[in-house]
DNA sequence: AACCAGGCTGCGC
DNA sequence: GCGCAGCATGGT
């Protein structure tokens, strides 16, 4: 049964836009196709595909099934995933209300209105992916998840689009780390990557697992304790992933840059005033952190220069 | 050519 | 517990 649509309730500030915006920033992200007005998808469900389109109607997301099934098992994963996904059910009216009161931040309510925190529901997804963007740069490491994807995930023609679905932990884990050199992953990240989906195909880390545990520290430990994981990447996953609310990923360098850019700390070694800045975002910590990378964005003006220029030339 | 990029490990203290 | 070198991999 195609061609059947579900719909996903939205709160107040929700711009699907400004979320489809940030989808499709700056970069090339081959897990997602954007287009005007909507997102292409597929999802792995029970090893069976479903390509989906997300797009806005009324005060619902709406969510078409492009190809595959959609049944009573299928149905709650993709409200789920595209729950997690947008967050369309949060309140962040909080959220505004501490921006206002902020000097130099105070503008990005009404710049970035409706923009929610965008997730990335797998958690080996998602930690496989901070691992590649440790210490390069993102345009670099776009490339390089294109690659791992491309050649070790499989994916689903379209309308003569590819959509594709992230490698499995399972083909993962069989890798050598030649394999993955081979695409320019540095023989460490190589090392790491392969030992995170080991430890998710023996079960020693998983999701659920992760989200039982009682509380945030425990979460962090978990996550640290594996090769290759350190504060940055734990809280990157906890707050992509698990939608942990407090997540201040330590050290990142675009959060870095964007706190100098807004004039809230001088060096980028001030980890005092760092620290000060967001006690005055309890429960927010994550948001902020999202919204000041948003801030690192192009504009929309320099975006249309951008993409001008390349089709001049 | 030097410095940067959405860091981590291991060591010495 | 904290600071710091050493480390890879490319981009600008």
């Amino acid at each position: 049964m195609t061609h059947v649509d579900l719909q996903i309730p939205v709160n107040d500030n929700f711009s699907f836009n400004e979320c489809l915006w940030f989808l499709n920033r700056n970069f090339d992200d081959c897990m997602h196709t954007v287009y005007t007005g909507s997102v292409r998808k597929v999802l792995l469900i029970d090893q069976l595909p479903v390509l989906l389109e997300i797009s806005m109607s009324r005060q619902h997301l709406r969510v078409q099934v492009l190809r595959g099934e959609i049944n009573d098992q299928t149905e709650p994963f993709i409200r789920n995933y595209i729950t997690e996904w947008f967050n369309p059910d949060e309140d962040i009216a909080a959220f505004y209300k501490l921006l206002i009161r902020h000097k130099s931040l105070a503008y990005m309510p009404e710049a970035f209105k409706g923009l929610r925190l965008i997730g990335i529901p797998d958690l080996f997804e998602a930690l496989a992916w901070s691992i590649i963007g440790q210490q390069i740069n993102l345009p670099f490491a776009y490339r390089v998840k294109r690659r791992f994807v491309e050649k070790y995930g499989s994916s689903i023609l379209h309308d003569d689009v590819l959509y594709h679905i992230f490698p499995s932990c399972e083909t993962v884990a069989k890798l050598n780390p030649d394999d993955l050199c081979e695409m320019q992953f540095s023989r460490r990240n190589a090392e790491y990557i392969i030992g995170l989906a080991d430890a998710f195909v023996r079960g020693e880390i998983s999701k659920q697992q992760l989200a039982g545990l009682s509380d945030f520290i425990s979460r962090q430990k978990a996550l640290t304790n594996i090769r290759g994981i350190g504060i940055w990447t734990a809280n990157y996953a906890l707050m992509k992933s698990l939608k942990e609310p407090s997540c201040i990923p330590y050290g990142d360098a675009g959060l870095l840059n964007a706190l100098m850019n807004h004039n809230i700390i001088r060096e980028k070694s001030d980890s005092k005033e760092m620290n000060t800045f967001f006690k005055k975002f309890p429960g927010w910590e994550s948001y902020l952190v999202f919204y000041l990378w948003r801030s690192l964005a192009p504009t929309e003006k320099e975006k249309i220069l951008d993409t001008t220029v390349r089709q001049t030339v």
